[in-house]
DNA sequence: AACGTTATTGAAAACGTTATCATACATTAT
DNA sequence: ATAATGTATGATAACGTTTTCAATAACGTT
């Protein structure tokens, strides 16, 4: 293999002009006569000449490039936020640099402080939230546009696309409650510092509340959004002497593990056990029986952050906001619907 | 919010030594005076100075930056591998551009140029190979060393990390035809111009005739990948006058759509129907029964990729070759075990 | 004939690094 | 004592672009 790296320069000389002149054919400026673009695009053409980005950015001191920060692209749901945001993006001429933080406190900033050297144009962060002065000090020193997506950060001056939380909770509890009238609901949630859990939580308490139901403390189990977590607090909960009769999961990953002590065990749904679970993914109209989820309604999550993304790098100064996404149920079976 | 620029220069300055100095300061070669470093260092941080690698690129040439170009990132076997080869790549301190093809072959090869054009120093590639005389022309001409995954490329001189589409689908389908006796297999197969597709129609043929049984053409349906295809080829399938006793998905994307006819219909799995799938994901084990499956063995297929690709930019000129991931069968009711 | 446009090109500088070379001083070896 | 080495710094050039700026030619206008 033949290391082709010809220039500028190469093809100035061979076609026998300067290097500004080829460099305004190759950017399609005006002012060039036909003669010389002919001669400079068949010299582009033999050399098989491309323009090197990294000299271009120096210069323009754009790299066209958005960083993308979030815990972890094999889930389902980074992998649409990262694949919107790539879609939304690359029409504008952009690249994507993706960064993997495996929920890692310090790789998250470390990532940050990379994509930060790499003068991405701009940040779309899924941030774990435990560091919110660093990043906020990050931040604010780069000015480097950036908008958070999914977990909420307490810092002003930022743009934000999250879900509905509380409200999406409130809705499967309630269906849980009013349509059902269950009482004994239990609850497997991520780990509680991270806002999305925090707030589905207290939809839920709302919930419950709302319906002069007591949260029963021994039904709310943290399993940081982990199948094998869920697996072992669904046994927690069924080896405990007062069994639920529902279970609310966080998201849909936790549910894999539920259902997979539900299966072992054979505890029928819904006559022994009702579920639902935020996030209607794919597999979740699937599974035993089909469960009871709640949908984001259909705008991405993340083009709805590109976009917001990309205003913020054209220059707008609009007053920050925060989005919320909203959602809708989707009543299956496994609640005792149908 | 105020742009943070501070270059090499400023800090120089603020310190009252020269640029390079400062540079020898920030790669901590030796020979710098400890009164000298401190003065430099406590001017980067008052400056809070990041090394810009635009610049650092041109002048090193080299990006520290890989591409990885894949159909879907949304779709959990590809967000697997982008995962594993981030991890990677990351701890050799690269970073990861990502493209995203949605399956089209303009974008794979516009991909492909534009990978280039950053000059990236490597790139993993997961092909929709239709266009492979373009491709091998880019990657011959400019010499950048490549991996391809999932897919198989006819081009020699290429690294390829594959699964063993023939002997996994084999695998798969004599399970139902020696354990259990079916005879009336269908197939819900991907574009048989994928060599994934392809292979693993091979390895199901090979099974069935190995076993004397005859391939019934009415039974191979090709679903593209899509759930949606899935669902219209198994009711095609049911609408027929002779039923498959068995169906074999290809993969398990497709196995949803295929579970959701056979959920509305009710059909009863695995009195009515027998159903096997390509691909062990973690849903497959809780899906309306558990499915068996083909699991690759635990060993990414992505980490491998990286591995390879990173000897390559480091100048290894071992022979080209061809690596091909093992799997098993994971048995599970879908096939009337248990 | 002198003048302003408009079209087309090139020379030189700049973007922010790092590599090369030269210089200066300090230390050690002869 | 002198030469050889080691340590520490700076001037300059270079990476491959694009952006001034200036120069030239062509052209119509007064």
């Amino acid at each position: 293999m033949k290391k082709n790296n010809a220039t500028l320069k190469d093809v100035a000389k061979l076609s026998g002009v300067s290097v500004p002149t080829v460099s305004r054919v190759v950017n399609e400026e005006k002012y060039i006569s036909d003669e010389v673009k002919e001669k400079v695009l068949s010299a582009i053409k033999e050399l098989n000449y491309t323009p090197q980005w990294t000299a271009r950015s120096l210069r323009l001191k754009r790299t066209l490039t958005i960083g993308i920060i979030i815990p972890n692209v094999s889930d389902y749901f980074f992998g649409s936020i990262v694949l919107a945001v790539e879609n939304y993006f690359r029409k504008k001429g952009y690249d994507i640099i993706l960064f993997n933080t495996s929920n890692d406190e310090d790789i998250e900033e470390r990532a940050i402080k990379l994509a930060i050297s790499k003068r991405v144009e701009g940040i779309i962060l899924a941030t774990i939230s435990k560091s919110e002065k660093k990043i906020s000090a990050l931040i604010n020193n780069f000015g480097i546009p950036i908008v958070v997506v999914d977990n909420k950060l307490n810092i002003e001056n930022i743009d934000q696309v999250l879900s509905d939380d509380v409200g999406g909770s409130y809705k499967l509890v309630e269906h849980l409650i009013k349509k059902h009238g269950y009482k004994d609901i239990a609850c497997i949630s991520g780990p509680l510092e991270e806002s999305s859990s925090f707030e589905k939580l207290a939809g839920y308490k709302k919930a419950m509340e709302d319906n002069e139901l007591k949260v029963n403390k021994e039904y709310i189990k943290v399993a940081y959004w982990k199948k094998s977590k869920a697996f072992e607090a669904t046994r927690e909960l069924f080896e405990n002497s007062n069994k639920p009769e529902a279970i609310y999961c966080m998201n849909a990953n936790m549910l894999i593990g539920c259902l997979r002590y539900i299966i072992k065990k054979k505890i029928k749904i819904p006559e022994d056990l009702a579920i639902v679970t935020f996030d209607d993914y794919d597999f979740v109209s699937v599974v035993y029986p089909p469960v009871t989820s709640l949908k984001r309604i259909d705008i991405e999550m993340g083009t709805i952050a590109a976009e917001i993304l990309f205003e913020r790098i054209e220059g707008s100064d609009a007053d920050y906001k925060i989005v919320r996404i909203d959602s809708d149920l989707v009543i299956r079976n496994s609640c005792g619907c149908n």
